[in-house]
Parts: C-alpha cells; sequence; structure tokens
DNA sequence: GGCCGCCTCACCCGATCGGGTGAGACCCTC
DNA sequence: GAGGGTCTCACCCGATCGGGTGAGGCGGCC
C-alpha cells in the first residue's frame, strides 16, 4: 500500500469526438514525465473496446460524444474496470453533469482550459486515489451537501419508545400489517395492536400510514 | 457585480484557541498583499463579539474550541453575518467535521499545515465566493454524492396515472384518509374509493401504506 | 355512429384498523 | 412488600379500508 506510486508510469487514454482537442490534450500530456498517451478514442463505444484491450490508469473523458456520451462511458468502464479512473473534462463546465459525472464513478472534474501543469497534477492525484474538481464545481458540491437534511440520531428519535415498541416500530415502517408483525415477532395480534396503540399515542398520529411519514419525514429510515 | 475585487483589502479574522497557532497563521497571512489580520479570537463567543463590533470578510476558525466551537460558531456567524465567509482550519483533516462544517456554511475547510501561498489563495478565493477544500475533503463529498441516490424523473413514475389518479396520489402520500382526500378535491368517498383502487391496482400494492413507501422509496416526494 | 378511456358515483361485503378497557406476569425500585 | 413500568393477551365496538361490480356521462378517435 506504501508503494511510490511516483516511479510507476501513468498510463492515460483520451476520448473526445474532436481531433483537435485529442491532439490537444495529448501534447499537454506528453510534457510530463511520467504519463503516457496510450490510447485515443472518438467516442464511448471505442473507449470500452480500447479500455479491453490496454491497462488504462486514467481516462481524460469527454462529456458529449456520439453513440456513447461521457457519462455512461465512466460508468460502464468504472464497472468493468474498476481500477481506472475518470477525469471528466467539459468544455464549459456545466455542473448540471457533476452530479451525473461523480455519480458515474469519475474521481475528477475539469474544464478543458485547465493549464498544462494542473492537468498533469491532476491525473497523478486521481491516479493515486484522491478526487480533484474545478472550483466551480467543488462549489456546487459545498452548495449541494449544505443543502441536504443532516442524518439524525436516531436514538433521540427512539427515546419515548421501549424495546419491545421498537422492534414494532421497524415493522410499522415497512408497511406490515398487523397479522404480519405478529407473525414475525412472534405475537398474538392482539399484542401487537396494544403496542400500535402505544406508538400512535406517544408520536400522537392518526394511523400507521402517518408513522411511514413521521419515519421518511425524520429520516429515522431512508432510501 | 464586475467590480474588481482584487482591489479592495480583505479584512481576515483568526478563531483558535491557542495563542501560538493564532500568531503562526496570523504571520502567513500578513505577508499577503491586500490581507489584514483585523481580529483574533481565542474562542467562538469571543468572535462573536469581535463580528459585532468588526467588519469581517473571512473568518479562519479552529473546529476545537473551549465555550463555542467552530461549528457552532460559523452557523451563528453565518446567520448574523451572511456577508462573512468561513475558512475552517483543523489540525488534522478529521473528515468527520468536513459536512458539520459545510452545513454550517463554511465556505472552506483546510487543514493546518497548508502553506502560507495557498492559504492566500484560499483567502481570496472563499472572499471572491468560492468554495476551497483540501483533497481528502474533497474526497469525502465525492464519495457522499456517489452514495446518494440520483433524484428520479417524476414524469416516469407517473405516466401509468390518469390526470385525476395523480391528484389522488398526491394526496394519498401526505396521509389523508378517503374522506379528507374527498373533501379536498371535491369527490365523493366513493370515487376517491375508486381512484384509490385504480393506484393500487397499477402500482399492484396491497394498501395506502405501501404507496406512501412506494413514493419516498423511489424519491417521488422526498425530505 | 360506435368504440374506448376517463371521471364520476353507488352499493355490498369482508378484512383491517384504531380506541377503550381490563388483566395477569414479570422485574426493578423505593 | 408495595408500587410502577413493561410485556403479554383478551374482548368489544365503530370506523376505515380494499375488492368486486355496475352504470351514467363525456370526450376523442376510427
Amino acid at each position: 500500500m506504501t508503494e511510490t506510486a511516483a516511479t510507476e508510469r501513468i498510463r492515460v487514454a483520451i476520448a473526445d469526438d474532436q481531433a483537435l482537442i485529442r491532439s490537444a490534450v495529448h501534447a499537454m500530456i506528453e510534457v510530463h514525465d511520467g504519463l503516457d498517451v496510450v490510447a485515443e478514442a472518438s467516442d464511448g463505444a471505442e473507449l470500452l473496446e480500447l479500455a479491453r484491450a490496454h491497462r488504462i490508469d486514467v481516462v481524460l473523458m469527454d462529456v458529449r460524444m456520439p453513440r456513447l456520451d461521457g457519462i455512461e462511458t465512466t460508468a460502464l468502464l468504472r464497472r468493468d474496470h474498476p481500477h481506472t479512473r475518470v477525469l471528466v473534462l467539459t468544455t464549459y463546465d456545466l455542473d448540471e453533469y457533476v452530479f451525473a459525472a461523480i455519480r458515474a464513478g469519475a474521481s475528477g472534474f475539469l474544464t478543458k482550459d485547465t493549464s498544462s501543469d494542473e492537468l498533469g497534477d491532476a491525473i497523478r492525484s486521481v491516479h493515486a486515489g484522491d478526487s480533484v474538481l474545478a472550483p466551480r464545481a467543488t462549489a456546487s458540491l459545498v452548495d449541494f451537501v449544505a443543502t441536504v437534511p443532516e442524518p439524525v440520531d436516531t436514538e433521540s428519535l427512539l427515546a419515548p419508545f421501549t424495546a419491545r415498541e421498537r422492534e414494532v416500530l421497524g415493522q410499522l415502517v415497512t408497511g406490515a400489517s398487523n397479522d404480519e408483525i405478529a407473525e414475525r415477532l412472534y405475537l398474538t395480534g392482539n399484542t401487537v395492536k396494544t403496542h400500535v396503540k402505544a406508538i400512535l399515542a406517544k408520536l400522537d398520529l392518526r394511523d400507521r400510514v402517518h408513522v411511514v411519514i413521521w419515519a421518511y419525514e425524520r429520516g429515522f429510515v431512508s432510501r
């Protein structure tokens, strides 16, 4: 794990439908020691073929490409070659793609006006396992995280409930009927009803539907 | 909007309970043109007092401080002085604090071993409205975003439903009873039941509880 | 015109649910 | 040992729900 990756050469591939961009990027990379461009593809499908033939460490991926776009290509590539890192390059930092790219498994998101040195550093970073984002992209992520509801403390939500009630509650939020709960917890239907009534009273809710809503709204369960 | 912020001097405050750290950070900032340290605080409460007296553009905030920690201080500060940006500095990049800091309204998250130049750049960046994250913090955010379920296309979820059914569905997921739905949509209870039955049939679900679960699980509704 | 989908409403039935009350057994604490 | 909380179960009642069936009106489409 503590191997000095700096001594290994990094095998880079370029995927972009514009030949001019490919050669420009190619030139930007070749000036760096330790970086080799081993493949160039004009669309995603072609890149996937090349990935089967060559070992690729880092792909510089355009988003807009015919046949298979950069996002889908990233997802497929990462599925079949988890070792290969993807650095997405866009013409402008259209942050509409940032989230899709990251979800697809991209390690970085930069604009094409990135300097040669920054690009070289970025390639080395993502190859080392770090993530690299353009400032605008970073801001998007920060904004996003700031709006995401914070995870709640489950224990405080469950505080008013007894052990048995928590078990019943756990079943309730799955949509189980009283009979199903009884079966799963080895209880009588009557007993389950008692616990359900206690839960409804403690939460001051009308019926099990509202219990489910309560659970999702409070983040007690989440998808 | 297109004013050249570079010509304005940036007023910086430092909040850290260790005097040695404060003076070291102070020294790192003063070497930069355009950056002035206008306040130093040894805890969050002190910083908040100083913020009422001075105009502060950027705060370099330690996380661990007595009385009021950096996270809570950030939240309070941002609430009362939205103009003031917060750059959180931690001893090690304990990413347990990254999300809390961002949620509290921090614009940046760096470790204290950041170089003087990087720190100066970071201060200028956050003052300009960008976000700055340490590489490790960036990786945390990227990992987080990658695990967040993607927002679903509502239209495709609603595809099988008629206009009226969608309205009833919208009421269903709020936990409304058939009578409440009837009241709100100016329908008979019998008619509502017909629509509910149609919805259950199309989703192949047993009862309204499962409809609510379906809605949350698919992201049709979210908190 | 005829067909079909949608919306509306009605009635019936059995199942499920929620509310109320009571009670026995157990365990822990004062 | 008296009291309180928990867990278990029982019975009753009325409300709600889901399933089945039928039917009239309306609008669009072939």
